[in-house]
RNA sequence: GCGGGCGUGAUGGAAUGGUAGACAUACGGGACUUAAAAUCCCGAGGGGGUAUCCCCGUGCCGGUUCGAGUCCGGCCGCCCGCACCA
């Protein structure tokens, strides 16, 4: 090396090329382009004011295939948006008086200005905020819409209310009886609510998980699990007479009618009508009820074990054994919002019922026979039997299988009456509940609806949308700002003019975020949509997010597509064709000897293994270096991506999150991981000005032409692969194979430099202007300033993707392994497609096959063209 | 409890049923240096012979196969999701 090479400066050249693409507006994208079109999109993120890495791993990941696509001539979209209403803004206009709007747009200020140093390729002329009025408008346009469709309706319901937020959150917002964000105990309430409809979509939104075949396994195992569709049998049991009530059947869901005549009681939820009708004169039960409601859905997961009932004295008919009788209780395990409240128990087959008949003394009959069990000795003990066979004990059902049952004796009850009703309906039941959205809170999106005392819920006119949110609020008291506010809310009736008042619940969030995928295809249009414009675009070709919207946030969006679809805002029911979890972003968690968590900042770590030790990096103070975990601020296990853009460059930081694991796994951040990506950063740089010296060398000999091929095809091999890799989200693999190449031609320079050659200079300069494309989606500003430095013209974000040249993707010979009794003893290297007698010749005659056979002749040989051959002994 | 996934060197991880450990990180040795950092070269699954040879090896046990990290069955362990849904 003649003089030596300036270091790499992320500092100055990242900063350079962010403004030269927005110059040069390289990532704005026409709706009327011709070309084909590819919809990339990351999960918009909602604006806490810093970004963490987990967003650069999520957009870093959305970034690499977005630049790709372009590279390969598609017209990309990729937009950026915020999720920006929601409680945080409340809590932070609480704590320090600042008005949400004022917190939120200076947060979004802060994180788009932390998102332009990653050099992320977003069309930043297409973004919005989901609190921007200009949204929430036409938010409140589809309200309407659905509202006229009838997918929208409001209802009396018993909610979830959270204490802390003093708000009502949905079901799937409930983790183990805690608020989803405040982490408090749910309370039950009943409130009237507002409510869309997707339960009606239930069986569209199960069967069309079968199509979304670009989205992972699990995510749609998980929604099939979370529609939670069963069928089965309602079933009318005829009451015997009681002073205690008038009623005279009790109605169950069952998706076990083959084993009715294994029944011995039934059961009613706490919650079930008849069950509150008998407490009115029945101390006791009125006890057992309340209990029930003290433990609520709070503390379910520690009492599981506890199966407790009442007897109410009531009894019903057996509806399949003349004269029978089964007794009725109320049970603490089951519910009242699945099916109809009320059970039959059949303890030989259900663990809950056996755990129930136990603790009260019932029968318990079994009715199906496991296939190869003896009748005579077959019994149920602790656990009950739920798996297939044959039925018994049950007249006409016996020798019947399970499947076999169900029919027929939803056959029989379907033919019988009681009352003027079949005594038994087939049914199909979804765990899927109708999504309630109302919440009462200052920052979201403003229900359009006005409460007249005589035309009850009016719609607000399309002509007086928006309904905007009076900046003139006050948090200084809890429950709902809009409804504290003096004039707000008062309104005339839209139909009558008398007075009214305007719906003060705003919708939940999750609202906001199941429809702006589409809004960002028009992102300034009059109408929520422009169906031609969204249709040409959608769906989203790659959606990219955590895992944790895996259900419900995906779920929502699904059903939006849908209801927009009916109310003619979109031209499709799925939003997303190809769907992708990416892991979290992991670290060591490290506490001081008082307990207390340390930033990794102030820790300094030494030694290896087993013997590793950390201390603190000022005061010296021992630490304790404790488990891996996903970064958050409680735990101080963070690294702020400012900081460590830093010191490294935004390129080095989304190589890191790129290299070191799938992306679908958690990735370890490391202070070793990214200064190696760093290093990485300076020897591309480094080669690009070795093969430009390279060039300039006076060449006074020739490379063989074998060895030219050679760095051809690892040139071509290396392209063919990367482009693979990133088709299939495989950063991690194709960050190898660019690590190969690169290694390969360092190499190659290395012999130049001391033997220069003008083919060689040439084949290097190929792949050094190649290495450099494979890197440009990851490491953008690097490509850059090399792509100058080669002297290529323009961007090397506006390049195409190299092409790999076929011929160069295969050999003309091929190494075969040997195996001796599957074992490998050797390699025989043969031209590519050599007949089995050739290679069987070349391979026997192997010293080390030959002295395993020992004159003896093989007992057979197996070879697979062109891969591997076994010779067995 | 039910459902899903995963178990490979010191570490992150590669391997259409066909040469296990690519690539990276960490580590060890060497070169350069007054020294260090950086950089470059070399080594490396374990054990034995110490040369170029042999044995063992992808959580454990068994099976299918000429051949199993990969497929099948049964265990063990970890992770994730759901959780009284009749």
């Amino acid at each position: 090396m003649t003089k030596p090479i300036e270091r790499y400066n992320p500092r100055v050249e990242e900063p350079r090329w962010q403004k030269a693409w927005a110059d040069a507006r390289s990532f704005e994208v026409s709706n009327d382009d011709p070309r084909q079109r590819y919809y990339v999109l990351e999960m918009f993120p909602y604006p806490s004011g810093r970004i963490h890495m987990g967003h650069v791993r999520n957009y870093a990941m959305g970034d690499v295939l977005a630049r790709y696509k372009r590279a390969r001539g598609f017209n990309v979209l990729h937009p950026m948006g915020w999720d920006a209403f929601g409680l945080p803004a409340e809590n932070a206009a609480k704590q320090t008086g600042s008005h949400p709007k004022t917190w939120t747009y200076a947060n979004i200020d802060a994180m788009r200005t932390q998102f332009k140093t990653m050099g992320l390729s977003f069309d930043w002329s297409r973004e919005f905020a989901t609190c921007d009025v200009d949204y929430y408008q036409r938010q409140q346009k589809l309200f309407l819409d659905f509202l006229a469709a009838g997918l929208v309706t409001r209802k009396k319901s018993k909610v979830n209310w959270d204490p802390v937020d003093e708000t009502v959150l949905a079901n799937e917002q409930v983790i183990d009886g805690r608020g989803w964000r405040s982490g408090a105990i749910v309370e039950q309430r009943e409130l009237t609510q507002w409510f869309f409809k997707i339960s009606d979509y239930s069986e569209d939104l199960l069967a069309a998980i079968d199509g979304l075949e670009g989205w992972p396994d699990k995510v749609r195992t998980m929604q099939r699990n979370w529609i939670g569709k069963s069928e089965g049998l309602r079933l009318l049991f005829e009451m015997l007479p009681s002073a205690a009530t008038a009623a005279t059947s009790i109605e169950v869901f069952t998706t076990r009618p083959d084993t009715i005549f294994g029944a011995s009681f039934i059961a009613l939820s706490p919650d079930h009508p008849l069950a509150t009708e008998l407490a009115a004169a029945d101390p006791a039960l009125r006890d057992f009820i309340a209990e029930f409601h003290r433990h609520g859905t709070a503390t379910e997961t520690i009492e599981k074990a506890e199966k407790l009932g009442h007897f109410t004295g009531l009894f019903v008919k057996h509806p399949v054994k003349p004269g029978a009788t089964l007794p009725v209780y109320v049970a603490n395990f089951v519910l009242m919002d699945y099916g109809t409240g009320a059970i039959f128990g059949c303890p030989a087959h259900d663990q809950r019922d056996l755990d129930f008949a136990r603790k009260y003394d019932l029968d318990v009959i079994p009715v199906v026979l496991p296939d190869d069990a003896d009748p005579a000795a077959f019994a149920v003990g602790d656990e009950a039997y739920v798996g297939p066979g044959r039925i018994y004990h049950s007249e006409f059902l016996d020798e019947l299988s399970v499947d076999d049952a169900k029919r027929e004796i939803a056959n029989y009850f379907g033919a019988r009456q009681v009352g003027n009703r079949p005594q038994g309906v087939v049914e199909t039941n979804y765990r899927l509940r109708d999504w309630g959205i109302s919440r009462q809170r200052y920052w979201g999106c403003p229900i359009p609806v006005i409460h007249c005392d005589v035309h009850g819920a009016v719609p607000v006119p399309d002509a007086d949308l928006p309904v905007k949110l009076p900046d003139d609020v006050t948090f200084d008291r809890p429950g709902n700002p809009l409804d504290h506010h003096p004039t707000w809310k008062h309104v005339a009736c839209p139909i009558c003019g008398e007075p009214a008042r305007r719906e003060t619940d705003t919708m939940d969030t999750f609202v906001d975020s199941s429809w702006y995928f589409a809004r960002f295809t028009e992102p300034h249009a009059a109408d929520p949509t422009v169906p031609a414009i969204a249709n040409a675009w959608l769906p989203v070709d790659q959606y990219i997010g955590g895992v944790e919207h895996a259900i419900l946030h995906l779920l929502y969006s699904r059903f939006f597509a849908r209801a927009m679809r009916k109310t003619g805002h979109l031209g499709m029911d799925e939003p997303f064709k190809g769907m992708f979890t990416q892991g979290m972003v992991v670290h060591e968690t490290y506490r001081d000897q008082s307990g207390d968590w340390v930033l990794p900042v102030d820790v300094a770590l030494e030694g290896m293994g087993d013997s590793r030790r950390a201390k603190h990096a000022t005061s010296g103070a021992p630490i304790e270096i404790g488990s891996i975990e996903k970064m958050s601020k409680s735990k101080k296990n963070v690294v702020d991506p400012d900081e460590i853009v830093r010191t490294y460059g935004a390129d080095t930081a989304r190589w890191f999150m790129l290299s070191d694991s799938p992306p679908e796994r958690d990735v370890q951040w490391t202070e070793a991981g990214i200064e190696g990506a760093g290093r990485f950063q300076q020897r591309v740089w480094k080669l690009v000005h070795e093969a430009i010296e390279i060039e300039e060398m006076s060449a006074s000999s020739e490379t063989p032409a074998a060895e030219i091929e050679g760095i051809r095809k690892l040139i071509h091999r290396a392209a063919q692969a990367v482009g693979e890799g990133i088709e299939g989200l495989r950063f991690n693999s194709a960050v190898a194979q660019i690590y190969e190449l690169s290694n390969g031609l360092a190499k190659f320079a290395t012999t130049l430099e001391a033997a220069p050659t003008a083919n060689g200079a040439a084949a290097l300069s190929e792949g050094v202007a190649k290495l450099v494309q494979l890197i440009a989606p990851m490491m953008p500003h690097l490509a850059e300033t090399c792509w100058v430095a080669l002297g290529k013209p323009g961007m090397v974000a506006d390049a195409a993707w190299p092409d790999v040249d076929p011929a160069l993707l295969v050999d003309d010979t091929v190494a075969m392994a040997v195996q001796v009794n599957g074992k490998r003893r050797g390699e025989i290297t043969v031209p590519k497609g050599s007949s089995n007698a050739v290679v069987e010749k070349e391979a026997l005659s192997l010293d080390a096959v030959a002295r395993m056979l020992d004159g003896k002749p093989p007992r057979k040989v197996i070879i697979v063209p062109d891969r591997i051959v076994n010779v067995v002994i």
